[in-house]
DNA sequence: AATCAGTTGCAAACGATTTGCAATTGAGTC
DNA sequence: GACTCAATTGCAAATCGTTTGCAACTGATT
């Protein structure tokens, strides 16, 4: 019942090879480290916080501060996209090549379940807003917030 | 050339007096501190941040602990409204009685300029979130971002 | 004026994130 | 395969926003 997801965590996950030869592009190295968060992030359909990446690691495999460098320069180079729940926390999720990764998220205040939304604010109200106060380059952060059907007892 | 803004801070603020017989209703105390804070937050159309507050307040007025603990407490008691812009520090906004606070703000990423914004997600569309995935209770938080008029040289 | 729960200042504690620095290591070069 | 050097890492200390323990204090009520 539940309907296909539209977003790139559909498709098969972009493959090691491709995301480090991003990184060579650049000239960053490709490192334990980095090879391991890579793979962790291609592996997880929503956003995790640092720590959430840190758990996943084998213990001893990379540093939380690692970790904190790594996703910043990710952010930089577009390979990952930063979202906000409120929380206090980060989170990352990896993005596709040419994908500017902007997307939403429904996330259950009980037990935050996430689940990838494909609606977007609409794009003519935005451009109105706009245009109203004279702004340019107007963008979004939009996050829903609800109890999931589980949660719902 | 500037439309008049729908939200409550337009309207004259509202008077101390109706803001302190809500705390006494609650059976809070109105202390100096929290007369002080509120004085500020009267005087301020868009929201806040502990430490803006702490600012505004002559020195040695109190201590920035008591505006946590204060600002904590009156969004408890549903006096004001918390907003997050993404930056990692809590925003404070006086609410009206019965309003719920609900709004969004367009801000400028260059200066921080905020612009109170008075469109919402149309509830068709989180309805259909909301339905759709079997969440109830569905709310968002939503700002906007870009490059106001005097930042865009 | 006496009483007492609610408040406050201050300092320490916290959790997320950043940073300085010396030791380590990818990745071209010979 | 050894050589070289900038990029990277681990570790500890530092930052920042926020919370908390606690003893002293104060507003509201009797
Ligand atoms: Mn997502
Ligand atoms: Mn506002
Ligand atoms: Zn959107
Ligand atoms: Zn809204």
């Amino acid at each position: 019942m539940k309907k296909a997801c539209q977003h790139h965590h559909d498709l098969a996950p972009q493959d090691l090879s491709s995301l480090t030869s991003r990184l060579r592009r650049e000239s960053r190295k490709i490192t334990g480290p980095r090879a391991a968060i890579l793979e962790i992030l291609r592996h997880h359909p929503h956003p995790l916080t640092n720590r959430e990446i840190f758990g996943e690691l084998p213990k001893g495999e990379c540093d939380l501060a690692t970790i904190y460098r790594a996703m910043q320069m990710l952010e930089k180079l577009g390979m990952v996209k930063r979202f906000d729940f409120g929380d206090g926390a980060a989170r990352y999720e990896l993005m596709g090549e040419g994908d500017d990764g902007h997307h939403h998220h429904l996330i259950c205040t009980q037990c935050d379940t996430v689940v990838e939304i494909e609606e977007c604010f609409p794009a003519e109200i935005e451009q109105h807003i706009a245009a109203k106060n004279n702004f340019k380059a107007v963008t979004h952060r939009l996050e829903f917030f609800g109890i999931c059907p589980a949660c719902q007892k």
